[in-house]
DNA sequence: AACCAGGACACAA
DNA sequence: TTGTGTCATGGT
């Protein structure tokens, strides 16, 4: 393919990369040329799956892959997880709808981010939303020759120093003040990402919600998505729908209630059950 | 053409 | 504590 870069095959099991990429927890993975093409970190690389392998293929030279591995979890044993879920109907019907599906571990800066930028907008919008900021403002990547121009998602200390105006040109509306008040937090480090995940939730949780444009839902996010906490329960309107409709049918039960629920009924790794609840009434509906 | 989207926030009651 | 309007933009 591109004989400046590498390419690492690694042996998998029960890792759907489509459902996966897809699912609503990173923006940035688009297909193309029968491979799923993305910037991680701040490399370019391309996956595809095999039966029973991911092959995965940079731009550049690349000696070790444990930011790849890290990235997909790739040592994460779905079953051992699946095991945890309760054992009801609604939660039978969504794994045998969502084989394979995993969840990343983002960059919790991009993460949040992207998540600041996600409120009342669709995926699609969101990635289109995000593609914008990477393009106006991210820093260029290395890509296979003939490829077209890719870009890194931008630092917040490159977002702190943008315009209300120019941000609003991507497109994402009031979320604009959100996201540059959150950037200019970091880099007066009000707020410290790094480490994070060595906390309690409850205290990493509070610390996120020290940032404007975040609530108990993007806040869940971010600590599912990026830092990794596995009971963190992102409540948003479809895992809602999912919840009344699978779990409480012709009962109006309030958000309140749910995120109740949520977080006695799924035991140990909720946050995975919390996706593929998501992912399949996604499908369904 | 209405309705809705991986919400948060200020402000009522 | 629980409910309502508002915010910006575009997909379905």
């Amino acid at each position: 393919m591109n004989p400046e870069g590498s390419q690492k095959i690694f042996d998998v099991s029960e890792y759907d990369l489509a459902a996966t990429l897809t699912s609503g927890q990173a923006f940035r993975w688009r297909f193309r040329d029968g491979g799923w093409e993305s910037v991680v970190g701040s490399r370019w690389v391309r996956l595809r799956e095999n039966k029973k392998t991911i092959i995965a293929e940079t731009a550049l030279p690349v000696s070790a892959w444990n930011w790849l591995r890290d990235y997909l979890r790739l040592d994460v044993d779905l079953p051992e997880i699946i095991a945890t879920f309760p054992d009801d109907e609604p939660m039978r019907a969504a794994i045998k709808a969502c084989r394979g599906l995993r969840l990343l571990r983002q960059n919790p800066w991009e993460c949040l981010a992207s998540f600041i930028l996600s409120s009342t907008k669709q995926i699609v919008q969101i990635e289109q939303i995000v593609g914008l900021l990477c393009e106006r403002f991210g820093q260029p990547v290395t890509v296979p020759t003939g490829h077209e121009r890719v870009f890194a998602f931008p630092t917040f200390a490159r977002l702190a120093q943008i315009s209300d105006a120019e941000l609003r040109a991507c497109k994402m509306g009031f979320r604009a003040p959100y996201l540059l008040a959150t950037a200019k937090m970091l880099v007066n480090k009000e707020v410290v990402l790094e480490n994070l995940h060595r906390r309690p939730l409850d205290e990493a949780r509070g610390e996120l919600l020290k940032f404007p444009g975040v609530g108990n839902k993007i806040a869940d996010c971010v600590l599912l998505f990026a830092f990794g906490f596995p009971t963190a329960f992102p409540v948003d309107v479809w895992v809602m729908k999912a919840l009344r409709e699978l779990y409480f049918p012709k009962r109006r039960v309030k958000l309140n209630r749910l995120q109740k629920f949520s977080q006695t009924h799924f035991g140990p790794n909720a946050g995975y059950a919390q996706q593929y609840l998501f992912h399949y009434v996604r499908k369904i509906l």
